[in-house]
Order: C-alpha cells, then sequence, then structure tokens
DNA sequence: CCTACCGATCGGTAGG
DNA sequence: CCTACCGATCGGTAGG
C-alpha cells in the first residue's frame, strides 16, 4: 500500500492547522465575521461562504467550529443583547447615587443608542435577524431579551411613578415608545451626521414629561 | 401529422384560461397574497411559488403577470407607502378646522398604526422588506417615502413651532422619535390585546410637551 | 395559465 | 482546516 503514507500525512497536515489556529480565536472570528454581515445583510442573505470568506478559510471549514449556521446565528444574537445590557446597566452603575432621573435616563439612552449605532455589531444584527430566525433561535434570545428589558421597565418605573397629571402613560407604552425610537434609529442614523449625546438628551427630554 | 391539432389546442386552451381570468383582479390578487406574505416572512423567505401557491396558480405562472419577483416587491412596497399617506391625509383633511394640534396629532397617529398594524399588509410589507429589497425596488421606493414624511414634517413643524422652553427638541428629531415608536410597534402590538385609539392618545401624549 | 426544465446557490457532509 | 460533493430550492424561461 503505497498511498498510505501519503494520506496519513494528509489528515495529519489538517489536525495540526487546526490546532494551530488556536479554537476560541477562530471561533471568535467566525462570530464577529457572522455579525458585522448579519446586521447589513440579515439572516437569510447572510451564507456562511460569505462568513467564511470574510475570515479567510473555506464553506465547509467553518463546520470544524460551529455544528451549524443556527447556531452562528443564535450565539450573535444572544451576544448582541448582552452586550446592550452590560453597556446599560455599567452606565447606570457608574452613576453617582447622587444623579438626577434624567441623569440616568439619559446615561441609559446614551448606552443604548452607543451599543446599536457604533460599539456592536452584535446587537444590530441580532436585532435585524430575529424575525427571520428559526423559532428555537428566537426562543433562546428571547430569555436574553427580557432581562434587559426589566432594565428598562425598572427606569421608567422609577418615572411615570414620580409623575401624576391629566396626561397619564402606561409605563408599558412609555417603554414601548423609548424601545421603539430608539431600535428604530438605525434606520435613518448615519455617524458623523448626528451626536448621540444630544440625540440621547432630545429623546430623554421627550420621554421626561 | 397527427399530432398538430392536439398541440393547437393546448395553446388554445391556456389563451383562453388566460383570457377568462381577468387580468386585472389576478394581478391584484397576486399582489394581495405576495403583500401578506411579504409582511410576514420577509424579503428573502417569500418565493414566488409561495405567492403562486397562495392564489392558486404555478410558479410559472405569475410570469404572465408579471416581468420578475422585484416587480412584485416592488408594486407591494409602492403601494404600501401610499396606502398610509391616503389613510393620514385623508385622517387630517375630515378634521373640522377648529381641531386643535393634539386633535391633529392624535388621529395621524391612529391613521398611521390603523394602517400598519390592521388595515394594509402593503404597509408593513414595505416597511419589513425594505432593506433586503435590490437597489432599485428601494430607490423607487423612496420616492414614496419622501412624500410621506413630509406630510409628519409639516404636522410635527407645527407642534414645535408652537412651543418653548429649556428642554427644546429638534423638529427632526421629534418626527423621528414618533416615527420610531409607531414602526416599531408591529414589534410588540397582538390584535385585541391592545387598543390603537389609546395608544394613539398615549403617544401623542408623549410627543406633546 | 401549465409543464418541464435550467443554471445558480445554499446548508451541510464525508474523508482526509 | 481543505476538497469534493449532495439534495433541496430558487428565480426565471421555452413552448404550448
Amino acid at each position: 500500500m503505497a498511498t498510505r503514507p501519503a494520506e496519513k500525512s494528509a489528515a495529519q497536515k489538517a489536525r495540526l492547522a487546526a490546532q494551530q489556529s488556536s479554537e476560541p480565536q477562530s471561533r471568535r472570528e467566525i462570530l464577529d465575521a457572522a455579525a458585522r454581515l448579519l446586521r447589513t445583510q440579515g439572516y437569510r442573505a447572510t451564507t456562511l461562504r460569505d462568513i467564511a470568506e470574510a475570515v479567510g478559510i473555506k464553506a465547509g471549514s467553518i463546520y470544524y467550529h460551529f455544528n451549524s449556521k443556527d447556531e452562528i446565528v443564535a450565539a450573535v444574537m444572544n451576544d448582541g443583547v448582552d452586550r446592550v445590557y452590560e453597556a446599560v446597566t455599567a452606565a447606570l452603575r457608574e452613576l453617582p447615587s447622587t444623579s438626577s432621573q434624567r441623569e440616568r435616563l439619559v446615561a441609559a439612552i446614551t448606552a443604548h443608542l452607543s451599543a446599536l449605532l457604533e460599539h456592536s455589531d452584535y446587537t444590530s444584527a441580532g436585532l435585524k435577524s430575529y424575525h427571520d430566525a428559526p423559532d428555537t433561535v428566537r426562543a433562546a434570545a428571547r430569555q436574553h431579551r427580557r432581562r434587559y428589558e426589566a432594565v428598562w421597565s425598572q427606569l421608567i418605573g422609577e418615572i411615570t411613578a414620580s409623575r401624576s397629571g391629566p396626561d397619564k402613560v402606561s409605563p408599558e407604552t412609555l417603554r414601548r415608545a423609548a424601545l421603539g425610537m430608539m431600535n428604530w434609529s438605525p434606520e435613518w442614523y448615519r455617524t458623523g451626521r448626528y451626536s448621540i449625546n444630544t440625540l440621547a438628551n432630545e429623546f430623554a427630554a421627550i420621554l421626561l414629561r
């Protein structure tokens, strides 16, 4: 069997290449590329071949790191929610305890908009891909979303509790309005043409009444 | 040539069926089905086979009425914008000339939300499919969008012009916030669980300050 | 409006 | 991590 040595060498080379590539890093590179593509192209238009090309490997090699396209999408989506969650809770945590309700709201809006518009492909990718993803992926993402929504329910609850007047708006609607105006911003926002700080202050002014 | 008569008969039957089907109606049926599917599944997931099946014809027969998938999508998207435009301008037109700014705003929001959430698959389909559609389709839709946005610029302009105070919000941001909270509503709205009238009043209360 | 079909592309797999 | 490949599906076309 003259061919055996050659065959074995090929398999060895493959295993070697795989080991040399320090897996966790490749995994992250794939997720980064997927997030960027999902953000701009959406779930259906983003192919495994696109992702592979973006990280300089072949399409089939994706399966060395992940078991399916949806495993990648799920990871991006869950990460995306967790990133805004971390950004917003961190921003609130860093505020002095003497800070006003308005300051808390502005800080939260700034953190959310920054993640969505500038810092995290993951967050905007998740927002864009959610409805096109299969049920199993969505179900997993929903858990992360609920935790994040609770932060806003808390924040908005503080606001509505301290207000009164003829024009009462339910906390639920106020939270949905807040998330609506923020999450719709990728539709019109263009980098450089608007200041996120100014936007956050204006959004807060609209919500605080 | 014994087969000639049979062949000719098949062609005749086809032409006959086409003529019997009173084209304009079939065209509208196809667009209705496409709008409904595009609304729920989006641009990529909606196939010509889906649309054909929904109206009870074969996939290839779509091309008897349209030249391409994108021609259908463009028609749905443009119609969708025109429908909200008509709904909102009609609602404003029917208001008595003595109506207040708040009444005008509530009427416009009600009309927009009704079209988006209840009356028009076309409008929500356009909103959902816009970013996945090819450039040529988007370019056409943009013209319709601009005309509709002008209605809101006018309405919001009236509001900001009559207000003053330390918390001034630019008309642009206020318009974007208004359209944002409205256009995000398909994300959480479920028929029957919310009253569009109540929502419209709450949204108006948030925007009027 | 139907039948039959084409080229392109996609997610995924086998074997090394 | 690569090569080579598969079955499924898609938009679109030819001919009647």
